[in-house]
DNA sequence: AGAACTTTTGCAACCGGTTGCAAAAATGTT
DNA sequence: AACATTTTTGCAACCGGTTGCAAAAGTTCT
């Protein structure tokens, strides 16, 4: 077992509360007595259970950090982000995988079981309402890559899906595309509704445009390129796609390269994202920048300051996206 | 505030030691009052707190995930599956990252201090030494994917990346190459290393080959990439390239096709890992497989035992790998 | 019905810390 | 030196649970 402050305490001669006392700040302790506590605790190796100490304190600096996202390789780079700010202010993340179980109530328990502080739900994909099981249970929660909404019940911190799919479409208007098509994730992520909404709301503008839509079965790879390639097989193409994201954009990529197709001739490709991947000199997809760093910075000081004010109100937080201009697109006009 | 024991306890009409029983398996109440238990908490959303428990149980069901390697995309796959099996077995992984800070005494010091039950270091990078930290600190240590020892001081799963040098060396052989080279990922890292060893003993015993080397600076595309890049600028490339990694593989062959060299045909590469994007088919990578999933299961069997037997002498647990063969080395004679 | 045995229950101490409070010690003032 | 004021200290209660133990309640068997 390890050594406690008793036994600190002992050795140094003084009281259990002087030893907790010189590792607590604020606390007024003699520096006297502080040189003995240190001396004996160091002699002892002596650390203080964070454990006991969220008993009397109510604060465990424990935070649920939870995702569905473990396919797309741009959340390695989140959850890096995100482990690393979390650090930096004294917080630490418990992270939980939903993968297979999509059961709110479940994780809501198991982090109300460890008394976390709050939960940032990193997601794209899941409902507003997951989140809100969250706040319901009294923590506070920080949606990241998260649905816009003008009320939320729970913060938010992203990007404007709908204005990133208007951006798309302007961009494939602008470059004088006619036919194009919606090359989506999920149809259950919220980030690929939304998307999808901007792009047609856009389009529907623009009566001299023709479009289509369909659905990739998830976010990877994979999926791009299983659906492309049934895309190809099933007709003659759009001139132009932009699909939900950039790794379903990759894998699209592929399917055409193993056609006769040329891009970004015969076929335009816009994604968003802008994955590392994305810069490679093979790929060079032309793409719609999301923030991810700021995302994150703003999700944790954000977190931080909800910890530290309880009954704050719930806010959005939404970043700018940019157009970047690669080679899977052909010039604008 | 949270629903506590004494509330229940209350509301039920029974002891707080009643209760108390009613969430501990084994313990002995009768269907009476356990239902009237049940019926309290159900009532009142009571959940217990896990890290109360701990003080007395003296376990916390946490367990430290601790890694460096987040630039390297198969490390999302390691912690979904990490974090899915540790979830399956009733564990929560506290994830450390220790991109920024090398130091071994303040990641041990941490993990202390939440009272982690053991500690998992996924990383192919970090020395025996680092683990050995967590060890000597009285926490069940297993090092996932770490360096081999006959008497190792902690336990370890993982590949035997000598025999991977070999292995890949044998390949090249077999395909007549005859001028080859290795191409690593940092010299500092344990398994460039150890591959690099291996490589180098199975080539001596092989007076035809000619083989030279050198290192990336880190586990990434443009490490790869731009480590190619300088080979193909100063002077004639080898014959074929063993990357220490898929990573640095995929860097290498995009600095290959932007020259006029021709894959397999004037330079073969050969990877190691096997991760997704490896059989992509724009990319199609000759490669080494690491069995991930299996030492990832067989990492998290053993965290599990050890932490049922805290004295258990440390293992080495090594899994084969086996050769994946694609389009980027030619074919055997 | 009473003895012998088993199961269930509550009490009280404990896990490793924190903290309000009053007493003790140190410091400042005249 | 005597008093007022401030700082430091230890006591004891508490945070939310668990658990050994002995008493109470329930069973089984004559």
């Amino acid at each position: 077992m390890a050594i406690t402050l008793k036994e600190v305490a002992n050795l140094a001669g003084v009281s259990r509360s002087a030893v907790s006392r010189t590792f607590t700040d604020g606390a007024s302790v003699s520096p006297k007595t502080r040189r003995k506590v240190e001396k004996a605790s160091e002699a002892l190796g002596y650390t203080p259970n964070f454990l006991a100490r969220s008993l009397n304190t109510g604060r465990t600096e424990l935070v649920g950090l939870v995702s569905n996202n473990f396919q797309n390789p741009i959340f390695l780079e989140v959850f890096d982000e995100f482990t690393r700010k979390l650090q930096d202010s004294g917080l630490r993340p418990l992270l939980v995988n939903l993968t297979d179980e999509i059961d709110a109530a479940n994780s809501v328990r198991m982090l109300r079981q460890y008394s976390v502080d709050g939960v940032v739900v990193a997601s794209s994909t899941l409902p507003p309402e997951f989140s809100k099981a969250f706040h319901d249970a009294g923590m506070p929660v920080v949606n990241s890559f998260g649905r816009y909404s003008a009320a939320p019940d729970v913060s938010v911190v992203g990007i404007d899906n709908l204005e990133c799919g208007r951006m798309a479409a302007r961009a494939l208007i602008e470059r004088g595309y006619r036919s194009v098509a919606f090359l989506g994730g999920p149809a259950s992520a919220t980030s690929t509704q939304d998307r999808f909404e901007g792009f047609r709301q856009e389009l529907a503008a623009h009566p001299q445009m023709t479009f289509t839509h369909s659905f990739a079965s998830a976010y990877s790879f994979d999926s791009g390129r299983d659906e492309m390639r049934r895309l190809l097989a099933s007709g003659p193409p759009a001139e132009a796609y932009f699909c939900g994201d950039d790794v379903l954009s990759i894998g699209a990529l592929s399917a055409i390269q193993d056609s006769k197709l040329r891009i970004p001739d015969d076929i335009g490709i816009i994604g968003l994202n802008d994955m590392e991947m994305a810069g490679w000199q093979n790929i060079r997809l032309t793409t719609i920048r999301q923030p991810i760093q700021q995302i994150i910075t703003s999700s944790v000081e954000l977190i931080v300051s909800m910890l530290e004010e309880p009954t704050r109100y719930p806010e959005m937080r939404l970043f700018p996206c940019t157009l970047i201009e690669r080679d899977t697109l052909r010039a604008p006009k």
